[in-house]
DNA sequence: GTCTATAAGTAGATAGAC
DNA sequence: GTCTATCTACTTATAGAC
């Protein structure tokens, strides 16, 4: 978990805590204890204080997301396969009760969507880089280009609903019920 | 807007502002100055506090989707033509920048389910009416039961995953582009 | 049923020593 | 780069008058 340097734990850890409790469930204070950081040098780090620290954590999350998504697409030779595997991988994680680490930025994107213009353009280009993947693997599967386009947008939208359902429920079921359906949207 | 007594207008605003800003995100004072009710009042209509108005709002908006999804559904002659129809009504709401009426449970969904256990339940209560609904509908229009409500399911999630990235966007298209492809999904 | 005042706690943020 | 102490503002919640 550790990368060397404060910062990268800093923001590690609240990442961790955004996406399970949200921006305004998490407090400053509860970071730098969980994280084990000095308290000291949060401000030093980020200057700007709880929004910077946000903005850089969904950043990093974005990241985190497209490189696990990248890797389970590439590793089927039809798109429904493809995307059936990432979504049951996905479902894995909400079945254990451990920490759901990396995943999800619906949370923070629906709080802060109203009042924090900064932290909602992170969010938009974060789902804006997760399409374009989804987007790439459909076409690569010889979808053409628009309908690949709406259909990451819906796969996109799908993943993000059914891990709200998959939360709620305490339970991975949602999201295979999704994988399931999926031969049917993602036909050519 | 105001139903006369105190009690129904401090949980019409609660639900406007939870659904806005989360949990976390709404104060009650915030509650109280919206409302225009008086503020001695709170704890004489709810006396466990900020929880139990959320538990009555999650109810509420519950009730209040569930009518005006019951109502959308059930003016067209085909499944497609239903959801498409019921997707097209939220899409517009996310259109105007207006309050988001009675819309969208998900995101006290997400920050409360792994800290308080009673709203988690309100919220999958709500979640499964809604999709009680849905599969009353498909089945209506001939799906089997079991397909219908594995549809459902997948429906609700595609309904609140696209509902955040409209707000992420400021915009309904992302609703409109799950329209668009609704047909695929709904084959018999 | 409503109102005022206030308790008790915690939030984010800052200043200055080291 | 880190630590400690502290400031101000705000939070939920309560007590007691009306």
């Amino acid at each position: 978990m550790k990368k060397g340097n404060t910062r990268d734990v800093i923001l590690h850890t609240a990442s961790e805590l955004f996406q399970r409790q949200g921006y305004h469930g998490t407090g400053l204070n509860q970071i730098i204890e969980k994280s084990g950081a000095p308290k000291g040098s949060l401000y030093y780090h980020f200057p700007n204080g709880k929004e910077e620290i946000a903005i850089e954590a969904i950043k990093l999350m974005g990241q985190h997301i497209l490189e696990s998504a990248r890797e389970d697409l590439s590793e089927k030779d039809t798109a429904i396969e493809a995307f059936q595997h990432h979504v049951a991988k996905i479902a894995d994680v909400f079945d254990g009760k451990a920490c759901v680490d990396g995943l999800q930025i619906g949370l923070i994107a629906s709080e802060m969507a109203s009042s924090h213009e900064s932290i909602r353009l992170v969010c938009k280009s974060a789902y804006e880089d997760w399409q374009a993947l989804y987007t790439e693997c459909l076409q690569r599967f010889d979808f053409e280009t628009e309908r690949a386009k709406e259909l990451a947008v819906v796969i996109n939208s799908l993943l993000e609903g059914a891990s709200i359902l998959a939360q709620t429920n305490e339970s991975g079921w949602p999201l295979r019920a999704v994988a399931k359906q999926l031969p049917a949207l993602l036909v050519h």
